[in-house]
DNA sequence: TTGAAAGCGCTAACAA
DNA sequence: TTGTTAGCGCTTTCAA
């Protein structure tokens, strides 16, 4: 253990790495017998450049395989062309959360699209730090940041911090930063009145409301429920672990002593895949004995048996939203929140 | 419809782009009262600074929130300290395939862990020419590719360009790239060999041979049917489609004719679950009437009832020497291609 | 339509 | 231990 001062700075990263490229625009200018100016023109599609020029530059370029330096030109114009996206990783939460590489997925096509590049970090919640970096040290313009829960605090405190960034997640009372979401509670209240409709009347909710998606969609659980003439009663709630390992006996001793029910509503698929296993085991089936609805539509929820009528949440338009609404906010237009509608996709479970 | 020149360049993406912070280098140093390379070594941790130097200039830094611009000292260093991470999409693969995505999270772990920042890119199969695009505007520094199938010959073609890159898939014969796997020979005979000591004999293999993951999984399911005596029998061997969509009444058929099986080795675990369903709407139950083994461990196969007996792949492990070997790339170090073990993880769907 | 020259923000000889 | 100077590879005035 060596003692640190506390000024000492972060170490440069893993040491010497790959420099860069050897054909350059001073190469082709050359070659091409023009100055630098033009090769730049040409390349960059300026109309300020003689048509035979300009193919003679790109030919050039293509045979000896040219590409403009990024970083340099980045540099000369002042501006940075990529967008950091962070996944801020709760507490106990899934390494590789499905649902948050989901949507990962759907901004790196909305990305590309738009020809921006994707810079992609996971931060534990101790290292959210990290976080504003990205932005200051000019590695990206903006930031989009998944996974707010437990860090509503600290994105408040950021919102202070003048740089690009917007939010996916709960739309919380007090919020000072821009948050696309979907509607948790239309969600949850979607989720409930379906098995109601169904018949259902004793109706559990598995779920953590600590965490604020989870706590609307409680919410709409209980409107629903309220509309029925039915009022929530403590016993069916089951604030769930977000863990598997955690969550299976959680859920199978609560079974034992909730009595019996006729319907549950997880705040994710995985729980609700869970909750199908534990009824299993305890001589339920699914649909037949319990209706089952999830939330987050996962891919697998189409695949199992039975597959799990779960609440749709429009990730491809919340990616477009997320880019929208960072971008705005790096060209210093305003930002506005939005809220997506959840839609039900009915599947076995609740049939 | 405008007619366009051969030459004609790609127009620049998403037109004006955030200026970068304006306190900058050359600020701290005319408030600390030392020349701007001082600042820089300070910042940067060379001990060629005095300790109260750098204390007066961290503290400065600090204040005024001033961070090092990456691109400029990047430009300066000619170094690039960015790997990207390609995802190549296969015709039909789902745009967020669990897989793909679980490998993206253990990348960006291992990436982060050692400093690198990691740019993502999906790129269509037509598309691909991109890919390089990366290295080549020194955006990355090198390329750690997923989702070779399909394009064995191109990432040949590619391996003739000189530049730092490494391939996640199967060993192919005649590969002159860099490939990481995981033995999927090994895989398949192990979940082959598992069925068969659990007492199956008509055993079906799922899987389109055509990707060259798949086909050495089919190879190892026949050694193993060979070790116990049992010769593949063709019906039994169906290429099922990549898409669930498509796959799931193609299977329906598939099981009408071909009698009945007591096993089956399904080359993912999503075809597993979507097979354990089309037995159950046939009547027949996992794992008492068949027993079915996939492939990948992906997260809901554990969730699911039953779970999913399945062969994992160590996507930690290879995270690292996916990064070890592009670095030693960068570096101008040899690489060599790397086999890793899979291991086979029971559970009730083989019981 | 083209070129010369300056400089984006930083680092690294070299000299002091 | 610090400063001076040059320049990374590019873009963009400005002048021709």
């Amino acid at each position: 253990m060596t003692a640190e001062k506390d000024t000492k700075p972060t170490p440069s990263p893993s040491s010497a790495l790959r420099k860069r490229a050897r054909v350059q625009m001073a190469d082709i200018a050359r070659m091409a017998g023009v100055s630098t100016a033009t090769i730049s023109r040409a390349m960059s599609g300026s109309d300020l450049v003689n048509e035979q020029t300009r193919h003679r530059v790109m030919e050039l370029a293509a045979k000896l395989n040219y590409r403009v330096d990024a970083a340099a030109a980045g540099l000369r114009k002042g501006a940075v062309n990529t967008v950091g996206v962070v996944l801020l990783l709760d507490q106990g939460q899934a390494a590789t959360d499905p649902f948050m590489m989901n949507m990962v997925g759907h901004l790196a096509d909305e990305l590309s699209q738009r020809g921006l590049d994707m810079l992609l970090a996971r931060f534990d919640l101790n290292k959210r730090e990290q976080l504003a970096d990205m932005v200051e040290t000019g590695r990206a313009g903006g930031v989009i940041v998944i996974g707010q829960a437990e860090s509503h605090d600290y994105l408040n405190e950021l919102a202070l911090r003048q740089f690009p960034k917007v939010v996916w997640g709960a739309h919380m009372p007090g919020a000072r930063y821009t948050v696309i979401g979907s509607d948790n509670a239309l969600g949850g209240y979607l989720a409930t009145r379906h098995l109601l409709q169904r018949g259902c009347r004793r109706i559990a909710f598995l779920g953590n409301e600590d965490h604020p998606e989870v706590a609307l969609r409680a919410q709409g659980y209980r409107q629903a429920l309220h509309e029925f003439g039915l009022a929530p009663s403590p016993e069916l709630q089951l604030p769930v672990a977000f863990t598997a390992g955690e969550n299976r006996p959680q859920m199978a001793a609560w079974l034992k002593t909730v009595g019996s029910i006729d319907g549950a509503f997880a705040f994710s698929d995985a729980v609700a895949m869970g909750l199908v296993a534990v009824l299993a085991d305890a001589g339920m089936s699914v649909p037949k004995d319990v209706k089952v609805v999830g939330y987050d539509d996962v891919v697998a929820s189409e695949f199992v048996h039975p597959s799990i009528t779960s609440v749709r949440q429009p990730l491809a338009l919340a990616a477009r939203e997320l880019v929208d609404s960072l971008l705005a906010a790096m060209q210093g237009k305003a930002q506005r929140s939005v809220l997506l509608p959840t839609t039900l996709v009915e599947r076995e479970s609740s049939q």
